[in-house]
DNA sequence: TATTGTTATACTCTATAACTATA
DNA sequence: TATAGTTATAGAGTATAACAATA
């Protein structure tokens, strides 16, 4: 059908392993009974507690109505509170719930999973590498390292 | 704020730059009035002129009904072309118009542009060895040589 | 007057199901 | 009766703008 000689893309590659990659943690996520958005959410949220809801917008790169609706779900589902900051009333800081913690302790195991899954077929060495090159990469582009790009409906 | 010690995990930084992969490529293809699920139908037709609209849809991961508007609005723009089969007058017939090819050819140079700019911080040893990997994991999971994941709102 | 969070609303993308025309 | 394509419709996800509470 088409040239199989000439090598593929790299860019082309790269973006269909990281498409599928995002299809297959969400695969995993679903079984948790969370979406990806709540995957990323509650990663972050681990790392900063106290976060508000402008500060998560912001490092999520979203607009505050749609944190409503992310936290709102979470929190109606016990994983997250929010309580009123003491300082100033008008901000939420928000916290995972004991719940949210053993959650996030799957996701973890999880994330695990995915890693093994994926990257089965290689070698050390290779981890290593391509290691090495995507974080040169990610460097490069200024890509956040707590930040999941698909804080919406994509993975991990 | 993070463990900047723990390198990150491969599965991650994959996701994260396949993302960003597409995110850019879609910015690109935006400067041809295109937006990408444009382009992969146009790569496709490319290669498969004469393909039915079953044919393609079953090729994007998508429904019949799905094909119908995005062949509409290519056809509209005068990029594609519809001719119903000879031989079985249900079938339409999908190729690039002359319009089409042309367009085709600017998105070549797109790819062209977009490689370079992901990759210019790698040396030749290292796309070498990043091709090599790559491929290998897509291989791993089947991915089609052919058909973009995101025929939807992404890349390439 | 400015800022945080919320609500109301509208828009885009996509899939499901009913429909038509051809076979 | 079965298949290709189309249309109508509804749902999910997300953003914009108006609003209420607090500073």
């Amino acid at each position: 059908m088409t040239d199989a000689s000439t090598p593929r893309r790299l860019g082309f590659l790269l973006t269909q392993l990281g498409t599928f990659a995002s299809a297959r943690f969400a695969e995993r996520v679903r079984d948790l009974g969370l979406v990806p958005s709540d995957a990323g959410v509650l990663r972050l949220l681990s790392r900063n507690p106290g976060m508000s809801q402008r500060d998560l917008a912001g490092r999520l790169g979203t607009v505050p109505s749609r944190v409503v609706v992310l936290i709102d779900s979470l929190e109606g589902r016990g994983l997250v509170a929010r309580t009123r900051s003491p300082s100033d009333r008008r901000n939420h800081e928000l916290r995972l719930t004991d719940a949210g913690r053993t959650t996030m302790g799957a996701l973890r195991g999880i994330a695990e999973a995915h890693e093994h899954e994926l990257f089965a077929s290689l070698d050390d060495e290779e981890r290593r590498l391509l290691q090495g090159i995507l974080a040169k990469l990610a460097a490069d582009f200024g890509l956040d390292t707590e930040v999941h790009p698909g804080y919406s409906e994509r993975g991990q």
